[in-house]
Parts: C-alpha cells; structure tokens; sequence
DNA sequence: CTGTAGGCGTTAAGCCGACAA
DNA sequence: TTGTCGGCTTAACGCCTACAG
C-alpha cells in the first residue's frame, strides 16, 4: 500500500464512505486525537514505550490521499498533518471545508445485498428508482427489455452486468455477471453495493462492508485480512500499532506525521475540524444537558440525528490521558433501540438542543485555598459551588407536548454549585459544526483550563453507573431513587416553536430539588442533584447580557425550522452582504433565499427584522437570529 | 505476520524450501550483506536515504522462525541478528551448523504438477514411488484399491484426498479432494507439490510455486500480493522497502535488525555462515579460475553441479557498494543451457576444482609511492605486477582428454603481474562449504584489504563484456581476438583422476603469451593477456611450502573419486580420532567409513598413509588428504 | 509408468416466473 | 415494489478408461 498510492475518484470514495465521512481537506487546521487515533486502529496500546504526548494536538493537514484498501476495497483516508503552534495559524481555509461539505454528491444509490442478491442464483434485484435514474434507459418497447452495464468499481477495474427487466410483475435484475461480482468480491448479505453516476454518465460501482460490530465495532477489515489464512488478524493489528507509534512518536516530537482513517470503521473521527473542537470547548459541558447527534441510518441511506441527554462528563481513560476531551460525554439516548452502544461521544460531535435550560458555570476565579482532594491535586479550586437552579416544564410528562424531560443525577461532590450565573466569560452555548472564523483566544492552552474545571466538576460524579442502568430501562417510564420517572422521546420542531421564540408562553419553573427530602450526606459535603430539566423556550429569559464580555459579535443563528443554532461571530462579518453569504454556507442554502429575510434578537428577546440599522450596530446588538426561508415566509 | 508467528513444522518447512536452503542457526555467526538483501527485496533501493552502511556486516544470529506466508504456503525465515565485533566472538557453534547441514531428512517427495495434475478434471497422478513409500499400505486384494489421505499443509490445516489404484495400466491417482487443495491454494502447472512422512508416519503436503524467472527471479510472491487487488506488487515492495531500510538502518547503528528470506525466491541468500565467507574470502580470486557450484535441479529433486570458469572479478556496484565481495564474481558455464541467466556469483558459493593450475596474487606489500588511478586513489599500490605464468596442456583441444580449457583475457591495466609466486602469507586456495574451526585471524577487517587488493587487480578488466559475449556463442568453438578457441566442456571426474593423482602424467606446460604477437599498447601499459588453463594435476606441483607460514595445519582433503577439495586445518583437530571424526561429518559419511584408509601428502607430493606416526608429526607434514572410500579400495 | 484426451454421470451455477410480503 | 422459493436448463466439475509416449 506503499507506492501505488493511486488517488481515487473522490466522487465514488465518498459515496463509499458514506455521508457521514468528513476528511478534512489540505490546508485546513484540525485536532489530532492520539488516544482516538488508537482507538481507531484497535490496538492495545502499550504506554509503556508511548512517548509522553498531550491529549489534543493542533495540526495543519498538509495532504490528504483518498485510497481503497486493495483486497477489500474499503475505503480509507491516509492524511499527512503537520503539528502547528496555536500563534501559527494563518486563516484556516474555510471554503475548503464549504466546498467539501457541500460538494455536488453525484447521484448514487446504495442497497444493502439481500441473502437472494448474494447467495445463489446469481441473480440481483435492482430498485426501481436504482434502475430508471442511474441507468441508461432500457428499450421498454422489447419484451424483455436488456442491457448490459458497465461499471467501475474503486480499483478501476470494470465490471458487466446484464440487466434484464422481466418476470412478472416486472422488475430490474442483474443477471449474468452478478455472482463473478459477488464471489470476487466475496459480499455477503449485509453488505451493500453502492451505483454511481459520474459526470460523463460513467457508471461506477463501490461497496460498503457489513459493520459487524455496528456503530462502534470494528473495521470489518478484519475479514479481509484472515482470507486464505488463519490467523491473519493480528498481523494488521501489528502494522498498526506500528504506523500509530509512529505517528505519535513524531507528533510528540512536533514533526510531521501520517495517518490513515478508514471511514467506515465505525470509530469517530480522530482528526477534527479545529474550529469545531474549539467551538465545542467552549461549552460548559454539564450533566442534564440535551443534544442530538448525527448518525448514519443502518442503511447509510441518510443522516438520522439522535436526541440524547449528557450523564456526566469525565475523561474516557484519565490514567493514561487525563483531561482529554476525548469521548469525554457520558451519555444517554431517548431511544435505547439506536446507539445503544454508544456510551460516551465527543463534545464536537453533538449539537445543543435549544429548547432547554441554561446552566451556568462560574467564571474561572483565582484560587484562594487549596480543595482537598488527594487523588486530583493539580486543580487548586474551591469555589463554592452551589446548586443550580433548576427548572421543569409543568406539562413534561403530558404525553405530547412540546416538552422534553429528563433527569439528573446526585453529584458526589465536595463543592457546591454556584448560584451566581452572571459573568460567565465565554458565551454559555457555542455549538459545533458550525464554519466559524476562529477566535484565536480560545486555542488548545485555552481552553484547557475550562475544561480541566469541568472535569473537577464532574469526574467525581458517580452516578454514572446509575444512569446507563437507566439506559437499559425501556420507556415509557422508569424508577430512579424510587421515583417514576417519564420520558417523552418526542421533540417537537416546527414553526411555530421557532419563530415564535420571542412569543411563545414561558414555560412554567417547577424546583424539583429532592434535597428537602433526602438529608444531605454532609460528611462528604455531597449534593445530591437530581434536576428534571424543561424545554421550555427559556432561552431568552436567560440569555447572558454580555456586552460587557469581551467576545461580543457571538451570536446564535437559527434556521427557520429548525431548533438547532449554529454559532456565528458577527464581528467577523462587516456587511450585510457578508452575513448573508455566511450564513448561506452555514446552513447550505443559496444566497438569494438569504435575502428574503433574517430576524434578529436582541438581548432582551426583542426581536427585529435586519437591515434598518447599520451592520455595526446590529452586529453589537443581535444575540440570535433566525432565518425565515423565503418558502415559509 | 507481526504476532501469529506460528514456528511451523521444521522438517516440512525444509521439504519445501528445498534442500539447497540452508539457514543459520541460532548462535551462530554470519555475514549480512545489505545489497543481497535488497536484491532479494526486489526494491530498488533509494541510496539518498540509506545510511551509510558497509557492504559486510557481522552478526549473531540471535533468533530463527521457521514461517510460512499466509496466502501463498511459500516458506520463509525471519531471523534477528545481531551486529558483532571481529572480538566479540565466542565459537561459532559448528554442532548446530553440522546437525543443520546433516539432519535427518524424512522421507519427503515432490512432483511437479502437470497441466492434467492442475487443470481440470480434478484429479492427479500420484507417482508411483511416492504412493508405495511414502503412503499407507493399499489393500491390492481388493478391485479398486482405495484409501482416503489426510494430511496436513504447513499451516496446519488438514486436507483429505481419496487415492484410488485403478485404471488400466494400474496407476495411483488422487481423486476427491485433490481440486478443492489445487483451487484453494490456487496451483497451476509447474508448481510442485511436496509429500512428507512425519516419524510417526504422519503425512503433510506442502506447496512449491513456480518460479518465473528461474534462478535469479523474482519470488513467486508476487503472483500472490496482487490477488483481488490490482497492482498489489508494488504494495509488498514497498513494505519491503521500509523493512530492508529499518535493518540497514539498525545494522548501521550496531544494533539488533531482522530480516526475512525467502529460500525460494531464487536470489542467493544474504546472510551467510561466517567462516564460509572468511574462508572463500581468504583465496585468491582471479579470472581462469575453475570452479564448481551447486544447484537445484530443476525439478529440485535433488542437487546438482555446474562448472563454470570465473571470467572477471569485480564489484557488482562500485558506485553504491565499493569492495563488496557480494556477487563479485562474473562467470561462465561449461553447459550454457543451465544457469543461463546466472552471470554473477559470490564467491563463498563455489567449490574450487583441484585440477588446475595455480595463479598466484602476490602478497600485500607496503606502498612505496602511489599509483596514478584518478578514479581509485585509495589504493596506493604500485608493485609492479608481471604476467603470470601460464600452463596449457597441450592435448586440451582433443575431444576427450581429461581436460578442460578455458581463456583469458586481456587486462588493461598499468599493473604488471609479477612472477613471484612464492611467499603468499594465507593458503592460496581455501574452498568453502567447510565446517571448519572459524580462525580468528582472518575476521572482516583481515580479508577487506585482500578482497581491495584483488579489486583492483581486476576491476581495471574491461574484457568481461567480451566474456559475456563469449558465453552466448555456441560450442564448441569460437573465435576471440581472431584465433579459434575449442572448448571442451566435458570434464572427466573418476577414480583414476584422483587415486592417480600423485602418479599421473604431468600436464604439459605450454607458453600462449600473445604479447609477442601483438605490440602492447603502452601509452596505456596495457598488458594483453590471454592465457588459456589446463585442467591438469599441476596442483602438487605447485603446492606452497608454507611450513614457515603462520597456518601451519591447514590441508586440504579431497574425497576419493571427487575432484573437489575442502579446507581443513589439523591444528584444530588433536587425534586421528578427532580427525576422523570431522573429517566423516565434512563429507557426510559415517564414521566407520573413515577407518579404512586416509592417504595424505606432504608438500612435496609424497604420499603416505596416516596412522603411521604421531599425530602431531603428521599434522605439520599433511598437505593434502585422500580419502578412499571403503567401497573403492 | 504416467501424461493427455475424451466419454459420461453428477453437481451446482444460474436464469426464470410464481407468489407473497 | 422486491425478497424468496422452487423449477428448469446448462455448463462445469470430476471420475473414469483408452491410448500413447
């Protein structure tokens, strides 16, 4: 896999890899994550002879090869990433990542094979919508219509297929030629076989291997490197653990260094965007939390999005990589039935659900005395945290309201939450994923400290082992500390709950604090917290006036229908015209439906429409905008 | 191949490396040559990025796996070496070597497979001698003899085969079974298969894949790494690459490498028993010597000789590896149709033949003023070389006289080859393949400044291209510089050649200097010399009296009705006891054998018996040895 | 003794519509 | 619309003897 490093079709590499796969492209600046990238290449890593490197390293991608494995035509990136200091930066360049994201997808269609389409008979059933808008045009007229397809698969190589319609009633098959393809190959059921339409009309043929493991699991490369042999497993394990030492090794030593990514391998993403980790950071990652995260559907047809609620937050493997932000959320699914491996995400990987309430982190303060605790004496806090407030919607457990419960959590904690919430530094909720000009404030030593408080907070937090017993427990309604519980998966998005934020009735503030109930355990000076949290629209009411910060021109930007903010800083922006064209390439949306219009509110929820002031003012004084599309307008 | 290193079955392994495979064992002390490592890479190797390194390396072989690749059966040795000093020595441990060289082969038999062993039909015709040897008894009373055979590959892996006795005429023959073996480990015609009888009568079959390129070609490998995939070749070269770099790169450190051969690749081996190296490295090579080499018979049942005549000594790639004795000599056959493509050998790979004369290289002597080489100013030799003496016997053009002619040569040189023949200081011919005690004295650094010496005797020679064309031409004559050379490749090898070598007719002694014929072209000095050898028993003749020698004890002994010598050195051995006893495991003969009758000379050719005086007497005395077989005498 | 050709029976590959989810 | 089933056709596989080198 050395020299005849053939770059591939990116079109057919990336309807292979799925829409999910986000390589990042030259040039740009992402996060390397040594423990992801072991994780990845399912090794044991043996940090014995591990060199003693950070847990995040901020890289500039200088290369980027998209490659199929050669016997099994699995896909994978092999990126070159150059480590970089944070003053280096240099603009990352973001239209890189527009384009990337946002790349006309040729027209492909996937179909997972049945037992029929790769067992016997040799024979294949196209899909109708397969056939009739990838295909050429058959000669209906003929009794039995037939045509013989060429195709290329990600090697090169072409392969025929006959493909006849018949039978009765009518369908789409691949005759002749099929069961070379399957035996070649060697799919099984499960697998699927992706057709793709070039430019030229050229057809193209890509496969994507059963995950066995589903979300999570393995790289099914593992089939492929037994064949013929017995043993053959390890072997590539071998090499990589290799090729990971190696890597580490020179990234340890800031020197240029390589991996490779096979998308489809069901293991997050080891090299991230930077501007999106940083994004992430940002937040006061916090129990009781409510998300929605990407996925691919089990049949990588589309991009599905999970809602799920953060049940603590504590580093994955904080022996060997403490204060990491690697799959540092422990978290929760509304429904049990997908990801329900999926215990812990990162950051960056989740969007912030709205409609909930905000929950406060005190500003960093100076230490004043030393906390004590033995086993973490490298965080010099002791704030006095007091609990938060807490906020429940009345109507929470009405079966189809607008409301999302869900519920927390004792926190095992000498400290006390804060009831001061005013004074946060940084914005309370950054999102991710969102094309955001860096803020140079906020690099990896920055955020560092935000995150190890965050850590003090909740690594002590041992309830955790609680709420994924919760996890396992079916709806509609469960028991936690003898109490019932129930859960309404059911998030409601519409228009009406977006545009009418600034208007909507506040949701009613319930305290269900149980801390009247059970004595405290003051020994341990332990709070116990369990705090049902509304989705009430309570965003404006508690939107930090921060004009004061020193970050103003963040701002959160919705779209229309949707209850997902991106992050945008209008500062970064000196026109109207500039905003417009951002936030197109926010949402994906063509330049013109901008102009139809964008409302705007302030920090007190008094809502505008844009355009009768001057950018400058309305840069300091919009705090969200939402955009109304011109189809819903 | 990194964990599953599952050491196989040794005798299978060596049944189907074949049984010119030769692997150091563990302890032992061998020479690394990096250029025939990467050579048998099959990579072109970057020089701006190899360390520098030299082109002999001793080590100690501090581990051996016996392995076999995954896909293709094809056998191979991963061995670690470890780089030594000349001081750093401790015995070689010769036992291991010995028991290496005579284990105890177990009855193994091969067959190449023919079209209708491969093809179709499925079946396979199982030679006669294997089925009656090698397998169970059939029961012939029966119409059908029949018995069904599992055994298993080097993989383990068990395969059942029904062997039927049927037809007419009666044959053995493989039916069900043999087309899923032959499918599975994809054979085709050519290929061998390998059947071997454990010692409890356990059966094994192992796989030979054909090999292309014959001797010298690249490993069949090749047809294996590009299954499924397209240009799979370069892929293994390239992981080759970065391991041959990875132990250049530890070998030029000093520190442990490993390195991996493939005894059927069809390159030499490159790790190579030390003192085969010191002792093939302490003669003095030169053009017209006669040689014999071994070799696998095509259809490696067993090993055959070729003998050839060393046409030119000179580094295969001065540019990269100066003075490397690796493949240093370029030769010629007597029988073109074998080893065609074999145009250079090393040198610790021949066997001298006894029966021919004598050159000798004078000894090293001190520069006294340098030598005008632009190109080679670290030479600083200017003795003043003389032609050699050179002997023809004048009845080597006649059919079938017991001689063997060869020619030589015109060395354009501004060296004159002196007449001095006496004094060299080391044996002037010490045969390889000798299991003999590693003497200290001769260590890389001793044989460095020999082998220059040698290189710049000959390196000047431009006539090789000459010579290579000489080999193509037809026998049995041709014509060189306009004069019509017979060749006689017939060489005859017989009880009256060597029980009548002290007593034979002399070979006549014929002058063939061309200078006079020609005007030398002096502005050059060029010397034209064109000597043309007799195979005569001049060796008596020309024996050194090296009593005043520093290696008193070494002799050489010769097998009976065999023309070819080993080294061996008396001082080494203590007793007629001991002698014998090495002298049986040299020649692969019971010990018995050696008690009827070991004849030796002294340097003036007279012939005794041993046992007659002291053993301490008659190791300074002995010069050469006979060995009469008891069969013979 | 053994390689190849060709006969012939058996197996399984591969194409098909029927049927049903 | 499309997955699976069973029937049917046909090509490949595989066992065999005859013959010849």
């Amino acid at each position: 896999m050395n020299e005849a490093e053939k770059v591939l079709d990116f079109n057919l590499w990336q309807a292979c890899a799925g829409s999910m796969a986000r390589i990042p492209p030259v040039n740009s600046k992402v996060f390397y994550f040594p423990q992801g990238h072991a994780e990845h290449t399912l090794i044991d890593v043996d940090y014995g002879v591990l060199p003693k490197v950070p847990p995040v390293i901020l890289c500039r991608v200088s290369s980027v090869k998209f490659l199929a494995h050669l016997q099994s035509d699995e896909v994978y990136a092999k990126m070159k990433l150059v480590p970089i200091r944070d003053e280096d930066d240099g603009d990352d360049d973001l239209e890189a990542w527009e384009t990337n994201d946002s790349s006309p997808r040729f027209s492909s269609l996937a179909k997972i094979l049945t037992q029929s389409d790769s067992n016997n008979g040799g024979g294949f059933s196209v899909p109708r919508y397969c056939a009739e808008t990838l295909f050429p045009p058959l000669d209906y007229a003929s009794d039995t219509p037939l045509q013989t397809l060429a195709m290329k698969d990600i090697q090169g190589k072409t392969w025929n297929f006959k493909h006849i319609f018949r039978g009765s009633p009518k369908r789409h098959l691949f005759t002749t030629g099929w069961s070379v393809f399957v035996n070649k190959k060697q799919l099984i059921g499960g697998d699927s076989v992706v057709f793709m339409k070039g430019e030229n009309g050229d057809l193209s043929v890509g496969i994507r291997r059963y995950q066995r493991g589903g979300f999570g699991g393995p790289p099914s490369l593992s089939r492929w490197k037994s064949t013929a042999g017995k043993e053959g497993d390890k072997s590539s394990s071998g090499d990589s653990a290799d090729s990971f030492m190696e890597a580490v090794s020179l990234a340890a030593k800031g020197k240029p260094f390589e991996v490779v990514y096979y998308p489809r391998s069901g293991t997050p993403e080891f090299c991230v965007k930077a501007s999106s980790v940083s994004d992430a950071m940002r937040i006061a990652w916090h129990p009781g939390m409510r998300f929605r995260m990407a996925f691919e559907t089990e049949d990588s047809s589309r991009i599905s999005w999970s809602i799920g609620t953060i049940a603590a937050v504590q580093a994955t493997d904080p022996a060997h990589w403490p204060d990491s932000p690697w799959q540092c959320l422990q978290v929760t699914w509304d429904e049990p039935d997908q990801l329900q491996n999926v215990k812990r995400v990162s950051p960056w990987l989740l969007d912030l659900v709205s409609n909930m309430p905000i929950i406060q982190i005190p500003q960093f303060s100076p230490p004043r005395k030393k906390l004590k605790l033995s086993h973490h004496p490298q965080f010099p806090l002791d704030d006095q945290f007091q609990m938060p407030f807490v906020q429940v919607n009345n109507n929470s457990f009405g079966p189809n309201g607008p409301l999302t419960c869900c519920l927390y959590d004792n926190i095992p904690l000498g400290i006390q939450i804060p009831s001061s919430i005013q004074g946060a530094r940084h914005p309370l909720f950054e999102l991710p994923f969102s094309g955001l000009h860096l803020t140079n404030d906020l690099q990896f030593r920055g955020f560092q400290p935000i995150f190890q408080r965050l850590d003090l907070d909740l690594r002590l937090d041992n309830s955790s082992k609680e709420l994924e017993k919760m996890a396992d427990i079916k709806k509609p309604s469960f028991k936690l500390f003898g109490q019932q519980i129930y859960i309404e998966p059911e998030i409601q998005t519409g228009q009406e709950n977006s545009q009418g934020c600034s208007s909507d009735a506040l949701s009613d503030v319930v305290q269900t604090d149980k801390s009247d109930g059970n004595p405290v355990e003051t020994e341990k000076i332990e709070v116990n917290q369990r705090s049902i949290f509304s989705s009430g629209n309570v965003w404006n009411l508690n939107f930090p006036p921060d004009e004061h910060g020193d970050d103003t021109g963040h701002c959160q930007a919705f779209l229309d229908s949707d209850n997902v903010g991106k992050t945008l800083d209008l500062s970064a922006t000196r026109s109207y015209e500039e905003l417009h064209q951002r936030l197109a390439a926010m949402f994906g949306l063509e330049r013109s439906e901008m102009l139809s219009r964008v409302l705007y509110q302030d920090a007190m929820g008094i809502m505008s429409e844009t355009g009768n002031e001057p950018y400058s003012e309305f840069m300091k004084t919009a705090k969200r905008l939402t955009l109304i599309l011109a189809s819903s307008s």
